[in-house]
DNA sequence: TTGCTCCTCACGTCACGTGAGGTGGC
DNA sequence: TTGCTCCTCACGTCACGTGAGGTGGC
């Protein structure tokens, strides 16, 4: 992994274009606290993203429409991905073994969280996709029949 | 199957609790023409209702929850069920082969249109699931480097 | 007859969509 | 300097939630 590349600075238009939502969808998200406001932004100027900000939004929107929850919801899930981009900033800054440790451990409920949350939406979907090939399955019988 | 238990009548109340919805929600489904309202209500008497509604109303909450799709899209997929109702009700009824022959072949295109978007979500979840196992693998890898 | 559930408005909310009128930056 | 994209209100919409005031039926 390279750092090489110096992230060129996105406005909302093209963040919302690569992330496939709207400029609105993102300024609602800043609104309600669930994508971070450009901290010294003056009222009234354009809002700078980097490449980080169009996976977080890719991310959200994944989440939200794979497990249908609520942005609030949505809010107390990613605490994942904040512990993960904390881990990733602070992990190389800190010298000391045991904060590097506890960053560790706080990640990792946070992705067990979502992976049961994953499952649980597969199996519901998985026995879904049964019944329907079930009624499939007899709706060709019954043609075999009215046929034969 | 038997046919010989006569549906007792249930109002609004009992089918919203049993399904898993609100009454409002009901009411609404009826207003956009998700449900059937029952022809000859006198406006200002109850609702009344039967087991096909307890069942219906669990369909169409299940889909929309599972597959994510607005209730005009829903209104389009459900006419699978609607097929399968008139099937059902219709299938008996007729004596031509050829008529009961039409039912099933038009029961079977909304199938498998439910089973292509069922299928679609499912490979979309699992695809997160493996990104999330990795992440943990991850995590717990670098656990075991912090400790050893 | 008394409760309990139902009825119909009608306004509120969540997660944005969609203009209206105005300013920013390559 | 001219476009294009951005900005901030602010009202609209979808899918209901939540009372308000009144009637139905065991």
């Amino acid at each position: 992994v390279s750092a090489t590349a110096v992230d060129r600075l996105l406005r909302i238009g093209e963040v919302a274009e690569r992330s496939g939502v709207t400029p609105r969808t993102i300024r609602y998200y800043e609104e309600i606290g669930l994508l971070a406001s450009g901290p010294t932004r003056e009222k009234g100027k354009h809002r700078l993203y980097d490449e980080a900000d169009v996976e977080r939004v890719r991310e959200l929107t994944r989440l939200r429409d794979l497990l249908g929850v609520t942005l609030d919801e949505l809010k107390q899930l990613v605490a994942a991905e904040d512990a993960r981009a904390v881990l990733r900033r602070r992990f190389h800054e800190t010298e000391s073994q045991s904060e590097r440790l506890r960053l560790v451990d706080e990640a990792l409920p946070h992705v067990d969280a979502q992976l049961e949350l994953v499952r649980k939406r597969i199996a519901e979907l998985r026995k879904l996709e049964r019944e329907l090939e079930g009624r499939r399955t007899q709706l060709q019988k019954r043609r075999r029949e009215l046929r034969g």
